[in-house]
RNA sequence: GUGGAUGUAGUUCAGUUGGUAGAGCACCAGUUUGUGGCACUGGGUGUCGCGGGUUCGAGCCCCGUCAUCCACCCCA
């Protein structure tokens, strides 16, 4: 037998309507906002992801899916989402056109990781990237469109935000966190040292207790951001307060990616496990350049729908359409011919083998229509057929041409 | 990549000291070819993850391997 890939995973039923479910209800919201659907390619230039999500952090320096293609090419599977979308962006040569762009978009991407609870090798993103609007309240609007799917689909949440800062506060906070650890540096643990050299504000969020100890008098971001920054986070906290958005600023927080600046958020669940990051995303006004694109400022954010299906309930199915079926071999033609005509506007379960009612019946409960139609020997003499509401449990005789 | 736990029916799980496979749910058939959900009767549907080893004998013990789950790490 051959089975899906480690941390693969086939979705059917119950579990892929809550998928569809789920893509539905974020789309049409996006939809709202004035977001317009966007598909690109899974496979990509695997330097697309390198000059985007960065070499420093894990997803390209370990985790890409990368191999040479028979072109000789050195392509990956996309790892994630905004990579690709600004290179669309790019390609199209929007970034010349001073129009704002909306997108949004959804599909499977792809990390080598080792599986664990929430954390999947082909996992899937919704995701909207905004390009042309440099202004915070496209910050607070999209936190504010996460928070409304959300409630959509009933899911409780936490919203962290941060600011990261731009390439004027940022290098210069960092230098000084840097030099500041490494005054620490021995008796940080090894994990933290490590950090130092690859991504010193993760160093802030370290689990280990003495390490926490150790970080209380670190310098902090938020007393470093420049004027430009300051004014803004402090405008986005003000809007969300309004809107009556609950957040938590947390000065630790920091995206992996490492082309995002200035506002960085992340949603965060408590009841499904240590992969507890349903949302995250933020701004990224520098990303278009590095790609080569003519500066453009952006801001998006992804979620992960596999994380967000272990917490959204589906609503209660209602009986929907027909179920067919015949007492008598000779009825299952006439039965079918029916069916055809249905389907053009209905749902409608049909039953091949003919058999006793109570049979029928039973298949009737298991393909839960709304109506139950069957045809025995004096229908099918008659030219008629039996029909039972499920419903109002009434039922009658009636012309096959009248249904 | 590191650490821990677990692999038995479709599913959830039981299986004693090593003695030839078991329960609930689900499923299938039937209970007069005309009134469903209930009930009753019958049916086990299995490469005990896989490969070795120990043993007269392995679901159980040993080794290896694969997979899953959980945590670290990382991240959505």
């Amino acid at each position: 037998m051959i089975n899906p890939l480690r941390g693969m995973k086939d979705l059917t039923f119950e579990e892929s309507e809550r998928f569809e479910y789920i893509v539905n209800t974020a789309a049409t919201i996006a939809r709202r906002y004035g977001y317009g659907y966007i598909e690109t390619p899974i496979l990509e230039e695997t330097a697309l992801f390198k000059r985007s999500v960065g070499e420093s952090s894990d997803i390209v320096g370990k985790e890409m899916y990368q191999f040479t293609d028979k072109g000789e090419n050195d392509v990956c599977m996309r790892p994630e989402g905004t990579a690709g979308i600004v290179r669309a962006f790019i390609s199209a040569k929007l970034d010349r056109q001073p129009v704002k762009q909306k997108f949004y978009y959804y599909g499977p991407m792809f990390r080598y990781e080792k599986p664990q609870k929430g954390r999947l090798r082909e996992f899937h993103q919704f995701g909207c990237e905004s390009f042309g609007e440099a202004s915070v309240y496209e910050d607070f609007t999209i936190i504010t469109m996460i928070a409304q799917i959300f409630d959509a689909l009933g899911i409780g949440y936490e919203l962290q935000i941060n600011s990261l800062g731009c390439q004027v506060c940022m290098p210069k906070y960092r230098e000084t966190l840097v030099s500041s650890l490494n005054e620490i540096k021995e008796e940080l643990c090894e994990d933290c040292n490590r950090r130092i050299g690859t991504n010193p504000i993760r160093v802030l969020d370290c689990k280990n207790d003495k390490c926490q100890a150790l970080l209380v008098e670190s310098p902090k971001l938020k007393d470093y951001l420049c004027e430009a920054c300051d004014p803004d986070f402090r405008k986005l906290k003000e809007l969300l307060d309004q809107e009556g958005i609950k957040y938590t600023v947390n000065d630790n927080l920091v995206r992996g990616l490492d082309y995002y600046s200035k506002t960085a958020f992340e949603f965060v669940s408590s009841e499904i496990g240590a992969q507890s990051a349903i949302a995250g995303g933020g701004r990224y006004d520098r990303l278009v350049e590095f790609l080569d694109g003519k500066p453009t400022p952006a801001v998006g954010f992804a979620l992960g729908i596999e994380r967000i299906m272990e917490l959204v309930k589906m609503p209660e199915k209602e009986p929907e359409g027909y179920y067919m079926g015949a007492m008598t071999p000779e009825a299952i033609p006439t039965l079918l011919k029916l069916a055809t005509k249905k389907r053009l506007t209905d749902k409608v379960t049909v039953e091949y083998s003919s058999k006793g009612f109570k049979s029928h019946m039973k298949g009737v409960d298991k393909a839960n229509p709304r109506y139950a139609v069957l045809i025995g020997e004096d229908e099918l003499n008659n030219g008629t057929i039996w029909l039972k509401d499920l419903e109002s449990k009434e039922e009658q005789v009636i012309d096959i041409n009248d249904l």
